[in-house]
DNA sequence: CCATACCTCTGATCTTAGTCAGAGACTTTC
DNA sequence: GAAAGTCTCTGACTAAGATCAGAGGTATGG
């Protein structure tokens, strides 16, 4: 954890430096140095947004549909920056085999050439930015933007409803059990992931995911229990989110969807080798219980009521 | 200082996370989630370029020439801005007094509403950024922030050789002495600051100033003191900066100075009471010598030969 | 007080960014 | 196998960003 210290402008104006303006003087500092430079992203002769776009590609190749979700770019002006790249041979593009409506984008060999170039400018300038600092200094530096970069991207992370037995769903869920699997002393059997996420549905229960950049950082859901109780189910967090409250906030979060689906207290169960879930169930205000299961692997069970 | 924390990507790709990753890493999820909000800088009606020239005048009034050099923009570009920012009733323009080839620019009462405007939803978007953070992440995230804003600042901070007796360098020293003053038992006799600065001068001497966004970070100089030997003075580090190596990268770069004026050595006397300064001078190589001048102020004396 | 240098503005011009409606190709549904 | 839906591309267009040469004021040094 980083000691607070007064930065130069808090020297300057001491008044209320509150969170707020600590991140806003940040944010003026950091992109004036970083930020404007990352315009001129290329100086390969080519305009920002294509830059961009023969970055995103070389970062994976998709359909152009993927590429307009991924840069939010109007579909006539993806195919207009399409062609120039294509024009100077650093893109091919062809039907994609799966659907032959949509188009798969891919880089030729001068693309990769260029993607590469990229690369190193982006790199450069990153090391320039350090350059002038000692190791130790450095190694604060990294340190600090890791936090930073951790509850900032936790903060971001939109938790979402999705079908408990679809793509997204599954593969959170995967690494939930594989993770079960390895801190279980003796396991978890993994079963068939589809069972019983009917009763994760609607209209008495619901599974929500909250994943960065395709990759799921967490995972939930509800399920009913009867007698106007919910259980709160296949609850993980990603191990790189854990302590950037994504767990606290997931978990708000279900309780919400579960008053809202009727239930007026929610329960769970846990194992004990699950010691970060352990206390943030505590923090969170939910008091230990009897078994209310026969589930072989759950050793605390935890209730609280949602008035 | 931040505990080292293994990245949500690091976790997928444990390959050599070193600093310049770190900071890569950080510039894509923070621009991204910061940078392009930044761009929609307002949705007041006004292009990006407008807006950011009209928040640049709120928060401070200056020259045509002030605000080309501070935004980096073209003459006949910011002219044009500012026809439009006239237009709208929210700036005036008027000759400069002190030299009426300049133009000197104002907001109107109606310009200062729309910049607070502009302030509101600037920390309003900050202020959503932290919002799903609870107070404890908000308090590590903004430690976190305010460290890696401190180093940034540090790193990209320049040191420049300016006339020892000009605005610059004076606005530093006053600085200086003005702690000195605060700091010694029996305070410190601020006499005429421009005395003694031809010693600073070329040929034989030097005079740096590390100036960010034209606040004096630091200053110091090196000045001839005869046998091949420099004199390395007025040597100071703003307090909000101290702890982040602006010190010893500015000694560092005296010392190149020194070496390049034709000195073989550098000595410098210092107080006991600036115990951040003599531990600085030791960690960079300095040994204690003898008392080398009567400096009735001076209780420490360091030398370190320029090989 | 004249020559020179400095400063800002105007007009002309160009590139980039971004939007929209609709044509044409393909897929799914009934 | 026709109808409806999906997807990409084209043409037409607008706004914004950016640059340049030169006109016409204003200062400064001899």
């Amino acid at each position: 954890m980083a000691t607070p210290r007064p930065s130069p402008a808090a020297v300057e104006q001491p008044d209320l430096p509150d969170h707020v303006e600590v991140v806003r003087r940040f944010n003026r500092s950091y992109t004036q140095r970083i930020g404007v430079l990352e315009e001129s992203f290329l100086g390969l002769g080519m305009p920002l947004g294509t830059a961009r776009l023969l970055y995103e590609i070389g970062a994976e190749a998709g359909t152009t549909r993927d590429l307009r979700a991924r840069l939010h770019l109007d579909s006539g002006y993806l195919s207009r920056l399409l062609r120039r790249l294509e024009a100077d041979a650093l893109v091919v593009v062809g039907p994609d085999p799966d659907d032959r409506r949509r188009r798969r984008v891919e880089l030729t060999p001068a693309g990769r050439r260029a993607w590469a170039e990229l690369e190193r400018r982006s790199a450069e300038r990153a090391e320039n930015l350090v350059a002038p600092l000692t190791g130790r200094q450095r190694a604060r530096l990294a340190a600090a933007l890791a936090e930073a970069d951790l509850l900032v991207r936790a903060a971001t992370v939109r938790i979402e409803e999705v079908d408990p037995a679809g793509a997204a769903a599954l593969a959170a869920v995967r690494s939930y059990v594989a993770e079960l699997d390895e801190r279980f002393p003796r396991g978890f059997a993994v079963g068939d992931l589809t069972a019983g996420t009917e009763r994760l549905r609607r209209p008495d229960g619901a599974f929500m995911v909250a994943a960065c950049d395709g990759v799921p950082a967490a995972c939930g859901g509800v399920q009913p229990l009867g007698g106007g109780v919910g259980e709160i189910k296949r609850m993980w967090v990603h191990p790189g989110w854990r302590g950037a409250g994504l767990g606290s906030r997931l978990l708000r979060h279900l309780e919400g969807v579960a008053r809202d689906l009727g239930h007026s207290a929610v329960r769970l169960d846990t194992h004990g080798s699950l010691t970060e879930a352990v206390g943030m169930y505590r923090r969170a205000g939910y008091r230990e219980i009897e078994r209310y299961n026969d589930n072989p692997y759950a050793e605390h069970f935890f209730a609280k009521g949602l008035h």
